[in-house]
DNA sequence: GTTCCTGCAAAAGCTTTGCAGAAGA
DNA sequence: TCTTCTGCAAAGCTTTTGCAGGAAC
């Protein structure tokens, strides 16, 4: 998980401008413990930054992913998630509360030989099924 | 891999009716080796089948995939792609060519004792990196 | 004869784009 | 001052929905 300090070094070194806006999305991002999607982090900075528009928020988000400190989960068929945990990780959707958890898991241990040739840059790892408090109901 | 009639039983076991149209896209499923996007499976079968919409390919491909014949993949960020091998493997996207390679990867191996209590239905892997093709290049 | 399906058109929803005014460096 | 960014409105795309006519069983 990147700092918001290193965050905004990052964008810097490659000349992109720190704006209020974009500091603000930032700093959402570092802090949350879950997933965003642009409509959340919309609904939860307007009050805070009442002009805040959802192009800027695109805009952002598209400039972090391009420099990999976010990433872009693609689990729910219908909005894009955020992550500011860049470190390979597992992401179980349930299917029923729709909610979005983090799980550890070592990829390398089960890598395969057939892709020696590839050069990988992203493995992204999405379970779905049904949670513990779901399955409890 | 399921075969055409495989294919067809299920849907008839679940009182999914088997028409013309279903019929073509599930036989083009069913050969196909890539991982075909609904524009594909449309402009391949509009030929043999004129009258062919979208819609009813839309239909189709939902029945399968709620029967969990047919893997989505998400690992394209603007449209879907339809696998018709749904034994758990890797999807890797190249970056450069977007082709997509399959590769077997055995996920039991490097399971996580996080997940314990949760009840998993689909397991799915993206890498995203260059192709040895682009590579060389 | 029922019931379900097809395909058109329109709608819905997320994301991108064009651009004039505003803000960063 | 110069360049880049913001935010509005509109457009672009994939996917979904409503519905009348048609096909499956």
């Amino acid at each position: 998980m990147k700092t918001l300090n290193e965050l905004s070094n990052e964008l810097k070194k490659n000349n992109i401008r720190l704006t209020h806006q974009r500091l603000k999305v930032l700093e959402y991002l570092s802090n949350s413990k879950n997933h965003p999607t642009v409509e959340q982090i919309y609904n939860a900075l307007k009050k805070e930054v009442p002009s805040l528009s959802k192009t800027t928020i695109y805009n952002t988000l598209k400039y972090l992913a391009e420099l990999s400190l976010i990433q872009v989960l693609a689990i729910d068929e219908n909005e894009a998630h955020f992550d500011a945990a860049t470190e390979t990780h597992g992401h179980f959707k349930c299917s029923t509360c729709d909610k979005i958890y983090d799980f550890d898991i070592d990829m390398d241990s089960c890598e395969t030989e057939e892709l020696d040739n590839f050069e990988i840059n992203e493995k992204l790892v999405y379970f779905k099924g049904i949670c513990p408090r779901c399955l409890s109901k």
